[in-house]
DNA sequence: GATAGTTTCATACAATTGTTTGAAATGCAA
DNA sequence: TTGCATTTCAAACAATTGTATGAAACTATC
């Protein structure tokens, strides 16, 4: 094991470019020329390119899932087993927002390359992608008991919706810029967090807001 | 020309072929062999790779909008220049919605090509997509014509969310589905569609339904 | 300081990719 | 039919990719 030098210059590298270029277009002489490494010490290191990939996927998944646990917990500890909806949404949307947005130098590799990995899935992030269900299954419990009215079905829209609205303002950051003409901040990172949330807050209480009732005639 | 036969066939068999599985591995062999032509076809009718994708993009891009803008002019035309949020809104995300959810054997190669191409944007389609600008722009003036007492910022916030919400949907239906157990039905479309609209209703019309006012704190 | 194990390196390999080539086939006008 | 342009085809080409190899350099233990 010695130094482990080689090894995390290659994940450092390889975590850099995909999160600015994607997977597509990165081939490993590229990582090892921006890690300034031998092109064998991939292979040697981690077998083949796809399970690089794959352990820069499960470490970064794993702490991501963390941090937003950890203010779920928070959240919910403090509140006695119930958390207010927001807080929750916050808690969702608020750690992939800062780290993906935000002033260009304080911009996150990380959460770049967890977005990129999001978006064009290669086949080995695909294999493992499967237990971030069980993760966003937590969060769907969470907002059941903060919304004991809602309905099933209509949480896990408002789930849905609030990732898409995360994940989207960070993929087309930039066309949102350009067709705003810069009027929509996305530096502000603190403001999009508010208003993603407040949104997905919206859509998972309007029309609903004491009254128990049936499904599906919610959200509309 | 004449007959076009080898041309059409190669470009409906890549546009299937890249709705299904990307453009990321999809090559020219798999598209001839799909369409029953010989290899050098595509560079003979096309002159590369490139410019066959930038062809597609272009033909079904030009498409998508038109539908779209026919369903808004119609719609402000019938309101004397002026329709309603939720109508617009229609206009905007309803052809790509039906057009890539329903039931399996209605949907559109088109659409989802077209997804294809919005989520893993290869060079040939980078390039030509800032085109795409203009058209959102038509859309939000008529959004800011629907709701003049609205700043501006609100209005592409909440142009953004509800293409997010329709785009994030389409992507990410198959976890939808799973994460919900089969409780949130993808089949009925317009159920999403109306989902998706009041959501952007809501966005766009909360905390500010009569009242002229400064902009910032809206859609909290 | 010799030796065994680990790590690095230059280089080669095999497979896949988009593209080109030149001949054969086809269609069409005179 | 003849002649000419268009279209198709099998085959080869050149570049790029991930991976494998075997020797060299290094590290640590005795």
């Amino acid at each position: 094991m010695a130094s482990d030098h080689t090894r995390s210059a290659i994940l450092a590298a390889a975590e850099r470019l995909y999160a600015d270029r994607g997977f597509g277009d990165v081939t490993l002489r590229d990582i090892v020329a921006e890690a300034g490494v031998n092109l064998a010490a991939v292979n040697y290191h981690f077998g083949s390119k796809d399970e690089l990939i794959a352990e820069l996927f499960v470490t970064r998944s794993i702490a991501t899932n963390r941090e937003r646990l950890r203010e779920l917990k928070a959240a919910e500890e403090q509140g006695g087993g119930r958390a207010p909806i927001e807080v929750i949404l916050r808690a969702l949307v608020g750690p992939t927002l800062r780290g993906c947005l935000g002033p260009e130098n304080q911009r996150s590799t990380a959460a770049r390359f967890m977005i990129r990995a999001s978006i064009e899935s290669v086949p080995p992030i695909r294999r493992i992608k499967n237990r971030e269900i069980d993760h966003l299954r937590k969060f769907a419990g969470a907002m059941r008991r903060a919304l004991p009215e809602r309905s099933e079905v209509d949480v896990y829209w408002g789930l849905n919706f609030a990732l898409a609205m995360a994940h989207h303002t960070i993929r087309e950051s930039e066309r949102l810029t350009k067709l705003s003409e810069g009027k929509c901040d996305l530096d502000d990172v603190e403001d999009v967090v508010e208003r993603v949330v407040s949104v997905a807050t919206m859509a998972l209480t309007a029309g609903r807001t004491e009254v128990k009732a049936p499904a599906k005639v919610a959200a509309r």
